[in-house]
DNA sequence: CATTGCTGTCGATACGCATCGACACCCCGC
DNA sequence: GCGGGGTGTCGATGCGTATCGACAGCAATG
């Protein structure tokens, strides 16, 4: 192992001016600067992770905890972890994987073996027991989803309330005169996540303010049989006389399912009713047909999510009002939206 | 942040006791072992990383090099590294994310810094540049993925050559007598990943050996369009005559985009032909319709990769005959076969 | 009873880096 | 020519743990 001991003989100098010549904390003639660059090359010096977090206090590294439960969407995740970790680096920082399911246990670990400088949360639930843990921890914690008692703790979300209110707005705008939630499977229900509440609060506001028709129904799992049921439900509740029907699918893995089982009916989306997904684009796009969506732009939420991150971990101000920020989701129109009256 | 030193402390002993409580590296009566974890427990001491693996020499960390390309399939990574995470967790690790645009670089930082004990480098290319620099560090390197020189390295990855072989064999068996495989879209055949050649292979051979009628067509991309082009050729240079068609479709992606190709034009797949998809069962259960595929075994690989990487860090022999373990894919029959004649 | 071998504990040290205080040196102004 | 304020470099120290050698106490052995 080179060490910052090597580049310093090599260079002629002592070893605390290889230190400040890599942090730049104090003043180095460019003479030495040089030298001790030219040795660092030379001898592809790289500083030990560990020694330099045990000097420093400081790991360099962000704990990345994701939810990897059965019935989390699996596609959704990714470009969170992606655009966290491409984001991390920009900064010099390293991610480290936490999975959900270690718990509360699984936070107090990360801080308190030092193992990372603060901690990324995703998936967070209405009630999550985590929660009052992260308050607690010795390093910031930043929430992806919202509680309801954010503890003081910064949160990054979609706008799911906006969400809801906005596939309703497109529909009712459009001339539809009833609109379906087929909603959350009932396993996502039971887990409480605050965001589903928060989509049907929007929903049902919209529906209200609008005076159109509306109904939820929500399928036992996000399987074909569980769409085909829910959308029984859903078909049997309004009746079967004309009109123009708007489904909105907030579930990305129901869309599919939901779509086909459409298809399977003879019902295309798109010609015989409108359907519109809260979905990522990349879902959205590769769907048949392609569905019409409300994007849950999953770079733009864990951008922001690193921007405060790194704010805190600088000192520096963290320029929201509120300890709570909501991302504006964009939608999309594509095949299943029913053309203009 | 509390100490091994306050653990002393409280326990009445020394620092270096304590650490031998913990490793177990030495013999220790059971009443200080007793005082020594109840003081553990009351204080909730967690040993901090980084002076543990300063002093060492293991950092407890397994590197993990996921695919962010643009172009790579999003949904298959996930449960490698859910998969992966879960086999470091079991054995006391933690998993640290590089991207794979970091390249060769990524990899001797990992390792020259000591930031991870072992790095599971996932889809490797056929002449991937990281593979010299991987034979080269500090630290073992698994693959997931087989680069045409493994250099001693340990590879674990599908069969695919035996899942070509295996798709052929089917659609032979089941009484098609013609067979076209929609290929990986030309991107994916610029990166020149070995998978893709091993399956082509084992198809070919599958294919030569039945006497059957082969093609092989492959579409610009991976969107609904490519899928369409990429089905046009393949119909039109096996023409339309009658007889069982059998499609095989190695590219997950292009499942879905093809499925509603053929439904688009009256073709459903498992009444008029056959569609065998290369795929994670996830992907095959709730494409519509679900598609007849050769599992991708993400968890399976990852747990084989997991288990030589443990026991190369515990300096265990490892027991595979050869450099390169491969995973049999299985076949599982949905709806899009056709039934038997 | 002396010797040997074990068991359990301790003190000291090393790991590689960041950082603090010290200080030699130079340039400026008087 | 002398004092003063920078500037650039160094040596020493500490971060928290693992591990090595030392050794006291004890049981078994002859």
């Amino acid at each position: 192992m080179v060490t910052s001991r090597d580049v310093a003989r090599l260079a002629g100098v002592s070893q605390s001016t290889v230190s400040y010549v890599m942090s730049g904390r104090r003043s180095i003639s460019p003479e030495t600067r040089r030298r001790v660059e030219e040795a660092i090359e030379t001898l592809g010096f790289q500083p030990n992770a560990g020694a330099r977090a045990l000097a420093s206090q400081r790991s360099q590294v962000i704990g990345l905890v994701v939810p990897f439960a059965p019935g989390a969407d699996m596609t959704g995740v990714l470009p969170f972890i992606e655009t966290i970790t491409k984001c991390a680096r920009e900064e010099d920082h390293n991610v480290i994987l936490a999975t959900e399911d270690e718990g509360a246990e699984g936070l107090t670990r990360l801080s308190d073996q030092s193992l990372c400088d603060a901690i990324v949360l995703m998936e967070v639930g209405s009630k999550d027991p985590r929660i009052p843990v992260a308050a607690g921890l010795s390093v910031p914690v930043i929430l992806i989803g919202v509680p309801d008692d954010p503890e003081g703790l910064y949160c990054v979300d979609l706008d799911y309330t906006l969400a809801g209110r906005m596939a309703v707005d497109e529909l009712a705008d459009s001339a539809h005169d009833r609109v379906v939630l087929l909603g959350y499977p009932r396993d996502v229900l039971a887990r409480d996540v605050n965001f589903v509440r928060r989509f049907l609060r929007g929903a049902e506001d919209a529906a209200a303010a609008h005076g159109i028709a509306y109904a939820e129904v929500s399928p036992p799992d996000t399987s074909r049989a569980g769409a085909e049921a829910a959308l029984d439900e859903a078909l049997a509740e309004l009746g079967p006389d004309g009109g123009r029907l708007g489904l909105v699918v907030p579930d990305p893995q129901l869309i599919q399912p939901t779509l086909q089982s459409l298809l399977d009916r003879g019902l295309v989306p798109g010609r015989d009713l409108s359907v519109i997904g809260l979905c990522t684009d990349r879902t959205a796009e590769t769907s048949t047909p392609p569905v019409t969506n409300l994007s849950l732009e999953p770079r733009d939420v864990s951008r922001r999510a690193m921007r405060i991150l790194f704010r805190l971990l600088n000192r520096e101000s963290v320029l929201t009002t509120s300890t709570v920020e909501l991302v504006t989701p964009r939608l999309t129109l594509r095949q299943t939206s029913l053309p203009a009256r």
